[in-house]
DNA sequence: TCAAATAAATGACTGCGAGTCAGCTATTAA
DNA sequence: TTAATAGCTGACTCGCAGTCATTTATTTGA
């Protein structure tokens, strides 16, 4: 039956089509201006089969979502399996971040923004829910090189892998939030340059960790 | 000119009144569920006459996220004028941070709402500007509470208040946002208890302090 | 005391966008 | 060739933010 199997090559195709689309509309507009029909339009499909496809604009924005899940997952495989020190790892990892929210601005966004929505077991919505294992894959790729950095003595030994490694995704995702969204306020308010501050967390990150 | 003082009065408690209507619809439905007609009739008003008062949906929030920045900023003042040592007020600062969160879990779900914001500062509106101020005190006050620490010697001296306080700040946020919006992946797939995690943070943070 | 002027409030209306669905078109099977 | 199935369409509904011509209330001043 090679047929159906054409035919689940054909609707992957649309799906990749569509979000393709969605990017294109959304990354240059925002999610909210970003409307259906634009996206469509820019799909030359029409609306309808964006609702076949998706079961609202929320799941095809998480869809967008998830790619960007999977560009972050492999930096950090990256950054980690260069094989050196524990604590070295870490800091690859963090680096890893932070070359994403650069090369990547609008995915990062699209990151952000999934931070921001509240997850909802009761009601999870099947592409929110792909998600979950690049998150757990990530988390475990840093609590495994923190464990390292123990085992070496690189990291303090009175660190909890796991409960570390929640403390500094939570911090840095802090970190670029609040500079993504208020670097106005930060460099004008508070004379705090971005650059600066990113290293500074860095130094401090470290500090904390001997 | 009794008269155009009296309007002025009877014109804030007005607004008050809305702000008041808003919060018992938003708090209870969600800001995006909840609509301006359910708004201008718990206030019992015409819709309308949001709009004399409100230019739009957004900046009866902002009202509302300016009361709960007013109560937080109390809470850190008080939380930093107890005469202790520098060390002990960031302590206490971050204390108040979570307390605010337990207590206000609807002014503080505003707050972080209000984080993931934009602030745009070629059209911002009226109400999110009142917002600087307490910001802007707020850090001030755990600038200088780190400073005393510096100076008293219970604060690692190489530390740079400044950046210290950003750091801080957006470090807890990152963290409260993600209990907020994470707690069940947090404890489902992390195995984390919000308790043990906040706990944890504060023995990190002080750690990295001294 | 009343009429004109000003201020405050109203709610029907507009515009827009997410999501739906009855019907149409293309492909495959019989 | 026809029937059956799968894929696609776009006009439509529905809900909501925001507007504005009109109405109601208050003040002024003659």
């Amino acid at each position: 039956m090679g047929i159906t199997e054409r035919r689940e090559r054909e609707k992957e195709q649309r799906r990749n089509d569509i979000i393709n689309a969605a990017e294109r509309v959304i990354f240059s507009k925002g999610l909210d201006s970003a409307t259906m029909d634009e996206v469509a339009e820019e799909a030359e499909l029409s609306k309808g089969t964006l609702y076949l496809y998706f079961k609202s604009k929320g799941e095809l924005y998480f869809a967008i979502i998830n790619r960007g899940m999977e560009i972050l997952f492999n930096l950090f495989n990256e950054a980690a399996s260069k094989k050196t020190s524990g604590i070295d790892k870490v800091r690859n990892i963090g680096g890893a971040f932070i070359e994403f929210s650069r090369e990547y601005p609008n995915y990062f966004k699209a990151f952000l923004d999934s931070n921001s929505m509240e997850f909802d077991f009761t009601n999870a919505n099947a592409e929110e829910m792909k998600n979950l294992p690049f998150k757990k894959k990530s988390m475990e790729i840093l609590i495994e090189s923190i464990q390292m950095g123990i085992d070496e003595g690189g990291i303090n030994k009175d660190l909890e892998p796991k409960k570390t490694a929640v403390l500094l995704w939570a911090h840095l995702n802090g970190l670029l939030q609040l500079i993504e969204t208020k670097k106005g306020i930060l460099e004008r308010f508070f004379e705090v340059e971005v650059d600066e501050i990113l290293e500074y967390h860095f130094q401090y990150t470290l500090r904390a960790l001997t």
